[in-house]
DNA sequence: TTCTATCTATTCATATTTGTATGTCCAGGT
DNA sequence: ACCTGGACATACAAATATGAATAGATAGAA
């Protein structure tokens, strides 16, 4: 390796850098916290030894010569890599660690976050998660988890939510089931399967919504574990709601009544106590869940 | 714009990427001319300052542990940056100014040189260049250029030749000429009218290789310039030789022949003065057209 | 014009960083 | 077991960078 073209003072190129952006040495010295005689030794120091005019001292402030202009490109880089580093530092800290609890869907714990947990390992070694899959609502207030995925907004005040993507539902059966329905309307099935989710009316509420009111007895199969329900939906016979991103990764399901029903729009949000976006780890997990799970 | 993350001691960084290339605290302070102690305080500062353990002291030297290998690869990308800083500043430096002369021939200086002025403008502002056009193989040795544009490689030891690319030549010829040939075999065409570089018999030869004996009267004209050459070529009525990309320029044009002719191979080769490759201004020039003169 | 706010440049005492010299530790060869 | 070469750590003096205070300069407002 050739060093000799590094070997200028890197501290020098990010005093540059905010005093480019700043606009004088004053007030890049105010937004880092650095005097401003400093900053103007700084510019001198590196102006003289690249042999190079960076600003033009006119009056009041300075502005970028034109070598000035086209070396900050460079300077912006070397300041872009050095935010990765800081961010990824952070997640690297020893200082962040510890556990933290998440709460995530049995489809979003399997098929969402179970991938993604070397990336996070890498992200934040010496945190520990603890993911908590449940259905239930859990309730982050008596801090079952530090931070939940959830698919509707929570509305306690005391809460951070973030819309980190949304997703549509749909009924989805095998194929081999699908079929005897083709080009059918829901009205003209009598003897459809369907699996439920609880006891609840929600589903029945739905389907009626879409004109096609089903009856208890319609209900093969009440299950509340998604993955079951996903399970007993591949062995063919009934007809379950599921997310299109888990059904476009089986070839067999293939939505009924495409015609009838339209999709339920499912929104996602990530939610975590205001005071705890505060800890660093938290934070840490919030910020890698949220540029993460969307994935699909 | 939000300077927090950028706030660590980038001269650390600069640190961390030498020992970490370089294997220990001894071997980075020989390479970049500081001493040991003062790389050690260094990368302690950092790792205290980022909480991150970056190194592992283990017995002779150190090794990078799995978070300074991440950490890595962004102090990397900082070097980078700076490195393009450091060499564009170099181009930009009023230490690097004054005359360069390069010695081009009409083609290249026209079609090839000529669009770059503007980035060589950018690129090194305080050198002004002199084009010597040229078909002549100009002397490097009486300064008649500091830098020249060559199809055969020089052969004096006292200097320095790069190759840059190659290209093919062709005998081309406007669309509307070249169709009364189609198909046809030189040797069966007997009126073909050529332009001739000059009075030597160097075109005449490579023809009667490829079994085309031509005789001078064919010759309807004889041109050294290559630039009136293409323009009498678009006018009809006489082939050329022309190199493929210059050709590519003018739809009217298409190759003659092209069952028959075999294309020339043509290397083009960048040459200066041995001793002239150490001034800057020079080497500057030299290392600019030598990465954007192959550019089609 | 004159005043004022705000900028850059300079000065000097202080704080920090650096290098030299030296101590200590470890691995490999004799 | 001992020696040796090369590595990292420590101590202290010298060099360097920094900040507070201040002076000088400029643009804009009254």
């Amino acid at each position: 390796m050739d060093w000799k073209h590094i070997q200028f003072d890197w501290n020098h190129a990010r005093a540059f850098l905010v005093v480019a952006d700043e606009g004088s040495l004053s007030a890049a010295g105010r937004a880092m916290a650095i005097s401003q005689p400093t900053l103007g030794r700084q510019i001198t120091a590196l102006e003289s030894q690249l042999k190079v005019t960076l600003f033009e001292r006119v009056g009041k402030g300075l502005t970028l010569t034109q070598s000035g202009l086209r070396l900050y490109e460079y300077v912006k880089k070397m300041a872009d890599a050095a935010n990765e580093f800081s961010l990824v530092a952070q997640g690297q800290s020893n200082e962040v660690s510890g556990d933290v609890c998440i709460s995530l869907t049995e489809l979003d714990a399997y098929f969402r976050f179970a991938p993604l947990i070397s990336k996070f390992k890498e992200y934040a070694p010496n945190i520990r998660l603890e993911v908590q899959v449940s259905n239930d609502i859990s309730d982050l207030k008596r801090r079952e988890a530090d931070v939940a995925l959830r698919y509707q907004r929570p509305t306690q005040p005391d809460l951070i939510t973030k819309k980190i993507g949304s997703e549509h539902a749909y009924l989805y059966g095998h194929q081999d089931y699908v079929k005897h329905f083709a080009n059918k309307k829901p009205q003209d099935v009598s003897n459809l399967q369907l699996i439920g989710f609880d006891h609840s009316d929600q589903m029945k509420h739905y389907l009626m919504e879409m004109g096609f009111p089903a009856r208890d007895d319609q209900f093969t199969v009440i299950c509340k574990n998604q993955l079951v329900q996903l399970q007993m939906m591949l062995q063919g016979g009934a007809l379950a709601f599921l997310p299109d991103h888990i059904a476009a990764r089986f070839p067999e399901l293939v939505p009924a009544f495409v015609e009838s029903f339209k999709p339920i729009e499912l929104d996602m949000w990530l939610v975590c106590h205001r005071e705890l976006h505060t800890s660093r780890k938290v934070r840490l997990v919030f910020d890698f869940l949220s540029e993460n799970l969307n994935i699909k």
